[in-house]
DNA sequence: ATCCGCATGTAACCCGTTACATGATTCT
DNA sequence: AGAATCATGTAACGGGTTACATGCGGAT
């Protein structure tokens, strides 16, 4: 019950938080979403829902046409309030500066997802972990720079990628501080 | 045989390419690697390894104690010439556009593994392909933020953040292909 | 009445993670 | 000799991908 979920099942148990949703509206919101570079399966969607209604996270309503018109009848998701609790819990979570790199995708989805959630604190709380986060990390790969000796110029310049979009991410999280806070 | 590698095994087998090496040495090399985000288990390395042998792409050569003195047996993996031969094949893969956000960490370890093995206008067309994939990501990503209505400004921001770090990384593809033709 | 597309699912397969097992080598 | 570490593996498990199955709605 208190298991962890996949990354999958939070983005879903999220979407599903923000609005009632069936399993196709949620396809389509990934296909619609910006970072649209990720379609889920079927076989990855439909399994996961059961999961989440199995942990008592979501609820299925019945099978309904309600709402659009020109569509089968299709069942709705909705969170429970532990669904809702688990939610909240997650978005709150804070910023681990070792895996800030991995995570960054997940961060921003986070974000997006805690602004109907978190006071402007709350939010500036995070923002403030995930700079210091990036920070830490453009820090280190800028020490390797300078440390490691490398043979040929490729391994230099990947490196240099690197820091230069980190530092890009590192440039945004101090953008969205400043400008949520005006 | 002509199966498709995993990501994974590719990586491998560029590592095993570049130099042979046993399953402890590879751990490392990911350990020590700047992205070293990623640190794969045994039970990811020794089966992929042993997948590879199978497809005839590495081989294994007898435990020996050569080398390093304090250390135990290893048994170095060797690339095959069918496996580099599929290596080379892979690091000369075009970079496809739709895929470009998903792959951009693997398209910078194939760039560094295709420096001692493809001229320099074949990595330099490389780089152009990358660019211009990038470019027109990020010229998605901006069309994208015109066209849609936001409510709330996460969604904005969090938009703006996957237009920063992929005008990053276009900003230093340009960057890579003028250093290169110095 | 039939056909096509929507919406939900299911089964087989693959692979990575976690955790444990095993033998060999060096250190005390 | 015994302990600790190195190096290689294996077993159970989970979850994602691909491909297929089903059933209902609207269109011709």
């Amino acid at each position: 019950m208190t298991d962890r979920l996949t990354d999958f099942e939070h983005l879903l148990l999220g979407l599903i938080c923000a609005e009632p949703s069936s399993g196709y509206d949620l396809k389509r919101a990934f296909v619609t979403t910006p970072i649209g570079v990720y379609q889920p399966s079927s076989g990855a969607l439909y399994p996961a829902l059961q999961r989440l209604q199995t942990k008592g996270l979501i609820q299925s309503g019945p099978p309904t046409t309600a709402g659009v018109s020109p569509g089968r009848r299709r069942s709705v998701n909705q969170a429970t309030s532990a669904g809702r609790a688990a939610h909240e819990n997650w978005v709150r979570t804070p910023v681990e500066a070792a895996s800030v790199s991995r995570d960054l995708g997940l961060h921003l989805m986070r974000f997006v997802m805690m602004e109907p959630l978190l006071t402007q604190p709350e939010v500036l709380a995070f923002l403030c972990g995930l700079r210091d986060a990036l920070a830490a990390f453009v820090a280190e790969l800028d020490r390797y720079t300078r440390a490691a000796t490398f043979e040929g110029r490729h391994p230099a310049l990947a490196l240099d990628h690197g820091i230069a979009i980190h530092r890009a991410s590192l440039d945004w999280a101090e953008h969205a501080i400043t400008s949520l806070t005006t």
